[in-house]
RNA sequence: GGCGGCAUAGCCAAGUGGUAAGGCAGCGGUCUGCAAAACCGUUAUUCACCGGUUCAAAUCCGGUUGCCGCCUCCA
């Protein structure tokens, strides 16, 4: 089996093979911490953490970086606004990050450098292009030259010739195109700054990522990941700093992922309809943020709605309940690993083409269909069958960062969110059930049902089962 | 203006040459006192529209319409 991803680079899929053979190292763009998180940085952290989560279950060895930027115009400008630090603000994003991307079960990258532990490397790179002469300075500034790197455009299919014609007239006319983009910034007053050979300031937007990719993963590496939006001039300007500093391709496949809509529009500040993670949360088990997320293909877009995050909820219910009936019928998971079975199989099979989550999502639904239905059955062999499936059916939990629950936490938080909004307690509703158990016993259905319906308009639903009468949350 | 993407059932969504996954919702059935959960069956002779290539197209090519993104900070 050998994977195939979709590079922005060559715009078709192509077979991946890795610089070293069982080796990946990955580059994904963080964010600016001058906010908190919004759904669009979950989808693209949440894609990113399952394709390595799936390549290290392929048996890659993978080194894993994602930065964050921490010095940049907008922290500045909101330490400015609110009287504070820009090093405290870019702090406190950062611990929200990490909040935030704890609760949704993602895994922390292998480094996860910050713009401003790494001066030292980024001036070392911009002393390099100053040096070839593919940067040049005014005043305190310096700007890359992108006539000089013949390559410009390559990644975002565009030609310098046909931008100029559209381009806006310059800010700064003393650049020599208005494409130039500045690689160091000289302070202004009141602006953090550290020193350099072309006077205190601090690095343009772009030199970051090239610097500290770098300086982890070396001149040449496999794979470099962030939102579609940081195609131009982000990524372009990228390659243009590394491959003109070194003569050497930069990232060898380039994964680009789509927006969250919201309610078809996009996020943006004129419409002030940025859903941030941390309220989403509030609304919303992890896990069925990420099996939404998940639910699309990476690089199609994806329409955040309520009526879709109860579907993804629904089908997490599913899930769990089929692991619940599991784990009654055939014993908890854990022992000896089974060997992968069919479901996993085509699961994968999914995930190497060009990780089609999608798709991946749709066969583990397969998967407890079928179990489900061993279970309903009376199949001798059922046991073993039904255990193969769930591991299985964890096996891609696992790739996918859901699933991270027992059946019986899931539903205790389930129903611990409908005991806070409903103003109801346990006991109270035990009590009920009680009452109507004694009602049917009596043959009295119009008071058992007259319970039951009391409870539903709560959001509570009964289920009479061999052993007894459980309730749970209803959608 | 330049570049790119998308249009698949009531809704969401896979599927890039071989005859339409999956989820949600709906309907019929099994189970149940009745339900719920679960399972079975059913729900697109058809993939925006028009033309072309092919033995064969949702899938390739050309055109039309509609929607969207990037080109400016943005995941």
């Amino acid at each position: 089996m050998t994977i195939r991803i979709y590079n922005t680079m060559s715009r078709s899929k192509e077979t991946f093979e890795p610089m070293s053979p069982g080796k990946v190292s990955v580059y994904v763009c963080g964010p600016t911490v001058y906010d908190s998180c919004h759904v669009g940085h979950a989808r693209s952290v949440v894609v990113f953490d399952v394709i390595v989560r799936y390549l290290r279950e392929r048996g890659f060895e993978v080194m894993y970086i994602r930065n964050f930027t921490d010095v940049d115009d907008k922290i500045i400008e909101r330490a400015n606004r609110l009287g504070m630090d820009p090093m405290e603000i870019s702090e406190k994003y950062i611990q929200e990050f990490y909040e935030d991307m704890d609760a949704l079960h993602v895994l922390r990258a292998d480094h996860e450098p910050r713009v401003t532990r790494y001066m030292e490397d980024i001036k070392a790179f911009v002393g390099k292009l100053v040096d070839s002469g593919m940067a040049y300075r005014i005043d305190g500034d310096v700007y890359y030259s992108v006539e000089s790197f013949n390559g410009y455009g390559k990644l975002s299919g565009r030609k310098l010739e046909d931008m100029e014609a559209g381009a806006r007239v310059g800010i700064n006319a003393k650049k020599r195109n208005p494409f130039d983009f500045a690689l160091w910034k000289s302070a202004k007053p009141g602006e953090p700054a550290w020193d350099s050979p072309w006077g205190p300031g601090r690095p343009g937007w772009h030199i970051e990522c090239s610097a500290m990719a770098w300086r982890h993963l070396g001149e040449t590496f496999d794979i470099h990941g962030g939102g579609k939006d940081l195609i131009f001039p982000h990524h372009e300007n990228e390659v243009a700093q590394s491959e003109g500093a070194f003569g050497r391709p930069f990232a060898r496949y380039w994964v680009h992922n789509g927006f969250v809509n919201i309610d078809q529009e996009k996020m943006s500040k004129s419409l002030g309809n940025f859903l941030m993670i941390k309220d989403v949360r509030r609304r919303y088990h992890p896990e069925t943020i990420r099996l939404f997320l998940l639910s699309n293909h990476y690089r199609s877009p994806v329409d955040f709605t309520d009526k879709a995050m109860d579907e993804a909820r629904a089908g997490l219910d599913r899930i769990y309940t089929f692991l619940e009936r599991a784990e009654a019928t055939a014993g908890a998971p854990g022992g000896s690993p089974a060997e992968p079975g069919q479901y996993w199989q085509r699961f994968a099979e999914a995930m190497d083409d060009d990780f089609n989550t999608a798709l991946g999502v749709g066969v583990l639904f397969e998967g407890v269909r079928a179990a489900n239905g061993l279970m309903d059955g009376s199949a001798d062999d059922a046991l073993p069958r039904i255990r193969a499936i769930r591991d299985d059916i964890l096996r891609m939990g696992e790739v996918l960062g859901i699933l991270n629950e027992t059946p019986a936490a899931y539903f205790t938080g389930r129903r611990a969110g409908v005991l806070e909004t409903e103003s109801i307690d346990a006991a109270k509703i035990e009590a009920l059930i009680k009452e109507r158990a004694e009602a049917r016993k009596a043959k009295d259905f119009a008071r058992a049902d007259a319970i039951r319906d009391e409870l539903a308009e709560k959001n509570i639903v009964l289920e009479d089962r061999p052993d007894g009468t459980i309730w749970k949350v209803g959608g």
